[in-house]
DNA sequence: AATGAAACCAACCGCCTAGAG
DNA sequence: GCTCTAGGCGGTTGGTTTCAT
């Protein structure tokens, strides 16, 4: 009936490990490998329970963990992935759980995917001590990634637009998530299986590796494309006509050219005073989108159906990044010696796959397998 | 130099799912 | 099919460090 209990819980010490003990652990794991958590305390003579080992394991003894101060990149990286993958409230949790959590994802864990040689928990505390202050000091919501009181939105009329544009969309969206959850999941398993073996003998990150998560490449060239990273502005430099089309997102436009970068404050009665910029669709693309709604093929077109995804701009991340640090943008990803500059040169032409959401559509189109979303 | 506030981050806790029996 | 546990995850806590006054 069932597997013996963990651990007992008794006599088994907490709190912060020991340099003595991070010693036993990291010598019996590389003699041993972890095999069972729970047998390897006693066998590895630790008055710990196999649960805090593994923790000490994953989050801080592993050898292939980089520590030290987030990039820039990977800030971005972690504020796309979170408006990507959404929070697991109790609503998430529900949606997600008959399939997210059948494939075995979670947020955190996906973003690490991305996010090569940083832990789950490390981004989550980045997250929670920065990212989400920052949001949240700008008035923009961290659960949702939108305007929490609206001062970004130009007038009720737009508002109203923008809402119902969002909710007719939101559950494309919800699928394109789900499947671009599930892909991180696939991701994340074969990366765990194969660390069976590495996790012994880390390898140095490997720019291939790096160019195998195609997902980011929009995240590059967004990053290094001519935007300057201290002038937040926004890239969204869609001007079509209005006439026969119909307005379904907004975005965010700081409204701060490159050459008055300088200007750059960051803080949220600037942000009061931006307007916002709007994408028009065709009534055409418009049922085009309603017939995906269907069930239909949403992957592949070119059509930016996302944009019914409102509040969330190109801005946002900008100004998030604040103009801190923003020298230390090859940190991260440029620690493979190729690749990343030939990343952001690939699309850096494309100025529309600079936006926020066209960069998120880039992770989905090359996250998504072939089959279509299932139906929620 | 002392003190309080803020930031940081390692570790714990509780929940969930897969899988063994 | 059911029970029970191990492993894994996100949320949260609390100790430590850094900064501001």
């Amino acid at each position: 009936m069932g597997r013996s209990p963990c651990c007992d819980k008794i006599g088994l010490k907490k709190g912060p490990w020991t340099s003595e003990e991070d010693e036993k652990l990291l010598a019996y794991i590389e003699e041993h490998g972890h095999g069972s958590w729970r047998a390897l305390p006693s066998k590895a003579g630790l008055q710990r329970c196999g649960k805090s080992c593994r923790l000490r394991w994953t989050n801080y003894l592993r050898p292939d963990i980089k520590r030290g101060k987030f990039s820039l990149q990977e800030e971005q990286t972690i504020i796309q992935l979170h408006a990507l993958l959404g929070n697991r409230n109790i609503n998430a949790r529900s949606v997600l759980s008959s399939q997210a959590c059948f494939l075995g994802l979670c947020r955190w864990s996906a973003i690490a995917t991305h996010l090569p040689r940083r832990t789950d928990n490390e981004i989550k505390n980045c997250w929670n001590t920065h990212l989400k202050k920052r949001l949240a000091k700008m008035g923009i919501d961290p659960v949702t990634h939108k305007a929490t009181n609206g001062a970004l939105i130009g007038t009720a009329d737009i508002k109203s637009a923008k809402a119902a544009a969002s909710l007719s969309h939101m559950a494309q969206w919800e699928s394109a998530r789900l499947e671009a959850e599930g892909r991180l999941a696939q991701e994340s398993k074969m990366r765990t299986s194969a660390s069976t073996q590495t996790s012994l003998h880390p390898q140095p990150m490997n720019p291939s590796a790096s160019a195998a998560s195609p997902c980011l490449d929009v995240l590059h060239a967004w990053q290094g494309a001519e935007i300057d990273l201290e002038s937040p502005t926004s890239t969204l430099t869609f001007t079509g006509s209005n006439s026969g089309m119909l307005p379904i997102q907004v975005t965010t436009s700081l409204g701060i050219s490159k050459s008055n970068s300088t200007m750059w404050q960051q803080t949220c009665d600037e942000l009061e005073g931006e307007e916002s910029e709007w994408k028009f669709l065709s009534k055409q693309q418009l049922q085009g989108l309603e017939g995906k709604e269907r069930g239909e093929d949403i992957i592949g077109s070119e059509q930016p159906w996302f944009t019914g995804m409102v509040g969330v701009g190109a801005g946002f991340t900008d100004m998030l990044l604040d103009g801190s640090s923003v020298h230390g943008t090859s940190e991260c990803w440029g620690e493979s010696s190729n690749g990343h500059a030939e990343h952001s040169n690939q699309v850096s032409g494309d100025g529309e796959s600079k936006t926020y959401w066209s960069g998120i559509l880039g992770m989905v189109n090359s996250e998504l397998p072939s089959q279509p979303p299932p139906l929620l």
